[in-house]
DNA sequence: ACAATAATTTTGGCTATCCTAACATTTTTT
DNA sequence: AAAAAATGTTAGGATAGCCAAAATTATTGT
């Protein structure tokens, strides 16, 4: 009996906790669910059910929670999405880690597959390239918080740029 | 009665739409609604009540539906994410035009006001700065698609780069 | 004007998600 | 091992969102 209807935005929220759970105790406890995800402990028995009956979790009354395969396959797909989100918005915008971690927690449920490849390579890119790195990011802040380009700086910053990349080659 | 709970993501849709067909068409017709949210035309109306009830929309039974100041309001901030996410994932991560509007359609519900700024400012630094500008995207898309950096040609990008932003100074 | 057509609303039913409170089981204490 | 505490489950109810079909109101063509 393998359900067909896509997962809820709900049921990946529990898939993702119960890994983590999984992962820092040895195992997952209704309790523990019930407070990550700010829910009171009836709820998730009736979540757990839900996912067991999709073969996600392996489930019995009063028993340990554990993942199956298949559970474990997708929370572990929604776990790397929630990561490459939370890394964009701290590496690339700088959003501070608190906000980044609540944001990706909502982005996780709604970018496909192609996007979330291109934020991974955005990043890459963004780190890797020599004319972009750490510094362009640099003046990206500042440009947020003085709300305009150092126009007369730029020529020095590109110079900067250059010999950087040239110190590291040779 | 002012409603304090917060929009829901479907209302949210709603009010949308419903500028968007004040704007194309003088007004906005529930079934036209409903065929833009793929819904029931059944529905549209267990939805505007509620949005009457919120003070956002001006409805009556078999009357024309309009937005409220307050829900003109609280459209507009809504489409302005929107647009400002799509424009992110056109102009700066390449994503094509069809795939980014379904993803901006639901990721505008969950970012919330530092993040958006910060995505503001990015797109346009990312187009002023004359380190990053439009080859800089050229340079992400090609990384993109060969997944590897040119090292070599990263000497004479920057040379370009620099000489480009000589020539628009002078 | 008035029947035919179109649009809208109502009704009843469904799923998903959550809550509270009472109850059951397991674990821990004494 | 009995009592107490912690944890898990059940039952009943609420809200939001949707659909399908029946009932109602508007609009239109002749």
């Amino acid at each position: 009996m393998i359900e067909k209807r896509p997962l809820t935005e709900s049921m990946e929220d529990y898939l993702e906790v119960i890994l983590d759970l999984e992962r820092t105790h040895k195992v997952a406890r209704a309790k523990d669910i019930a407070e990550r995800l700010q829910v009171q402990r009836g709820t998730v028995t009736g979540a757990l059910k839900a996912l067991a009956e999709k073969g996600l979790v392996n489930y019995a009354p009063y028993s340990f929670i554990t993942l199956t395969p298949r559970g474990t396959a997708v929370a572990l797909e929604i776990s790397r999405r929630h990561q490459v989100i939370r890394n964009f918005l701290t590496e690339v915008l700088r959003i501070p880690p608190e906000t980044a971690e609540t944001t990706a927690c909502r982005m996780e449920h709604v970018v496909e597959g192609m996007v979330l490849d291109r934020l991974v390579c955005f990043i890459d890119f963004m780190q890797q390239c020599p004319r972009a790195g750490t510094d362009l990011l640099g003046a990206f802040i500042h440009y947020c918080e003085s709300g305009e380009l150092q126009r007369k700086h730029c020529g020095t910053c590109i110079d900067e740029c250059k010999e950087r990349f040239r110190s590291r080659k040779e």
